[in-house]
DNA sequence: AGAATAGTGTCTGTCAGACACTATAGA
DNA sequence: TCTATAGTGTCTGACAGACACTATTCT
């Protein structure tokens, strides 16, 4: 009566929580990938994840941060579930499912720990072919890529891949970056100023030219969506 | 060797998979749900779902397909994952995570056979209120509910609640019941136009005034997705 | 002054909203 | 003919794309 799921127990699929982390990096999009320890897959290059420790973590979410937080020493600005693979065969051992995440962070976070540890390093998404990857991962990385570019279409979540403090130029490069396609300065401006989102701060930049202002995301708001896509 | 991660398996989250199948039926969206037969929650009503069977299924979209062919006997025209929903607190048995999907069917296909089983019914969602809902399901109807919403104003996925031939007033219907919304006819006929993904047949219906136009999805298209919203 | 970058003004194209109009069926 | 529903024509408004223009900083 206390367990009448434990018939099945033994037969449980393999649940674990993976984590896709990207950043713009020199102008590129890049992944983190961790150099596994163990089988299967083992000295293969994977996501950065593992199981769900139930004393420890109160839902998938925490055990996707808990995870990075292991890999990057601090919480990415953004994370968001992206969706679940399963199968019977995409793990040796048998049935398993990973919950994917995906998420953000300023690249000036997290490369100054990263680049001490040598389990863990930042990938170009262009050089990726030349990796072994480990699982289904490559895979996922491709969903992920994809989600975050339709995000960055009608959404201001690029800018997750921010410092605090950052200039209209940096935002518009990040979204090419993410999308793969130069956008229209006009284009962004217009959605900054109907967003609401930001904060243009007493303080300019150097920049080259005309010193630029200087924009920080207000406290708490939520990330404007808008009703119609910038084209691809 | 065989099974090194055995160790960490009886504290192994319990994983369900679970399905929010819609329907129009009445002029209202409407959500399958199930009478519990097990503890815990016992005789409440929950959304059809599950373990995963290893031995059966290859992969969870197979678990919830298997799970709403047992109550409704059909394949849902729609399925795709909405997200997993976990927490430590979420199941009395412990750690859980439901891995979820939301589905659509023409309310034709299967009511026949859900009228003959008293273990499943429609339930319109604005009389949820008075049902005995177990675990988080009500919740994680309303997340489906906003998602379902959501694909209506960029997407074609509405027509998946009607039966294979239909007519343009039968689509915009759907589309409001699930929008809560009254929609613009032409702003329709365009994206029909535009979405191409369904055909003209030969055949006209009796509408109560001049017979309307009879249209079939195309087969082997896809959604067509629209870059701007219908607005709310 | 000239180059470089920041920021504005404004025209075009697309498509949703609105709504009047025509067409065709049954009573 | 009257009513009901199907389907078209077309104007407006919102907003993205395009790009010329002005503004400000450094060399």
């Amino acid at each position: 009566m206390t367990k009448p799921y434990n018939i099945n127990d033994f037969k449980n699929p393999l649940f674990t929580v993976d984590s896709v982390l990207f950043t713009v990096k020199e102008g590129r999009l890049q992944v983190l990938m961790v150099r596994r320890a163990n089988e299967p897959f083992i000295h293969q290059w994977g996501l950065p994840g593992g199981f769900v420790d139930v004393d420890i973590d109160q839902s998938t979410d925490e055990t996707a941060l808990r995870k990075l937080k292991e890999k990057t020493s601090v919480a990415p600005q953004y994370l968001e579930q992206l969706q679940a693979f399963s199968s019977a065969y995409r793990d040796p051992r048998g049935f398993s499912v990973t919950l994917v995440y995906y998420a953000l962070v300023a690249e000036q976070e997290v490369s100054c720990h990263i680049d001490t540890v040598d389990d863990a390093k930042w990938v170009d998404l262009e050089e990726l072919d030349d990796l072994a990857v480990a699982f289904d991962h490559r895979f996922i990385i491709e969903q992920a890529q994809h989600r975050l570019q339709q995000k960055a279409l009608y959404s201001m979540v690029p800018v997750y891949c921010l410092p605090e403090l950052f200039t209209i130029a940096q935002l518009k490069s990040v979204i090419e970056v993410i999308i793969g396609k130069e956008i229209q300065r006009k284009s962004l401006i217009r959605r900054i100023d109907a967003s609401e989102m930001f904060e243009a701060l007493d303080e300019k930049v150097k920049s080259g030219g005309r010193l630029a202002q200087v924009y920080k995301v207000k406290p708490d708001v939520d990330i404007a969506h808008f009703e119609r896509n910038l084209s691809m």
